[in-house]
DNA sequence: GGAAAGCACTAACTTTTGGTTAGCGCAACC
DNA sequence: GGTTGCGCTAACCAAAAGTTAGTGCTTTCC
């Protein structure tokens, strides 16, 4: 144990490695992972979809705000890890819709209570805002 | 009802209005909070304090790869969030500890149920990621 | 019948955010 | 007496997010 308290600098062992993966690590593959669901757009997608398959526009909709370009963005990570499935019908106009895939639905559900608590709380955390910025002006 | 199935376009209501909080409204303050606690490095500052109280640079060691400016900033922005609590002596050199509120706790401990699903799941997400790409190699 | 809007995107460009480097003054360690 | 650690901040630069415009076809409105 060094001075301060933390683990003793043995030699660094990499997630991949360790057989298990570990998002505090640097380099782990599992934290590229929970950016892209945490990411800015990730999150609100997930859970959009938790209600119910949407098209393209009606998510769009649903997250108020999201410009065309980071929604599909977002939506082609998603289906890339497996979280989200895209069927498209090549109609004139093109209807596509998204759906969690299993997995997707119980990362959606994981994110649905962070959100749930984060509205239950709004109010105490603008309190503390407000606290914290009359401490300092 | 639209033709395809979107609610009919009534007014549109901001959260405060609503005396509720919802973070897929575009202006809505808790979508701001949302993004402060998923944001890059709140995730993983919050769920690192889950474990014990830390100073600013055993914390830094513990989320690897964290800049010392974005720690500095993300750990404000929780304070100010009253999500963190942080404790100055102004001794030489100086020790500052941070550590959850629990409300903090709350947050941090529904966001390692997202951490672990995530850890767990990366194995398949990988495999998914492979197919996703071969399928268009 | 002609204009406008909707569909699901992509490409090019700009702005915002995040990351990197350097520095602060002091103390303990070697 | 040079290095390291402490907890930051300021200045600068790269990467991510946002904005705008365009695609080709269809349906709806007037």
């Amino acid at each position: 144990m060094t001075a301060d308290g933390t683990a003793a600098p043995t030699r660094k062992i990499t997630c991949t490695e360790a057989l298990a993966f570990n998002v505090y690590a640097r380099d782990c593959p599992s934290r590229e992972t929970l950016f892209d669901i945490t990411g800015r757009w990730g999150t609100l997608a997930l859970t959009a979809l938790l209600e119910s398959t949407l098209r393209f526009n009606e998510l769009r909709r649903r997250v108020e705000g999201v410009s065309e370009k980071m929604l599909s963005q977002t939506l082609q990570t998603l289906e890339r890890d497996g979280l989200v499935h895209r069927t498209a019908q090549p109609t004139n106009p093109p209807r596509v819709d998204y759906a969690l895939t299993p997995m997707g639905e119980e990362v959606a559900e994981r994110l649905l209570a962070v959100i749930q608590l984060v509205q239950d709380r709004q109010r105490d955390i603008e309190a503390a805002r407000e606290k914290y910025d009359a401490e300092r002006a």
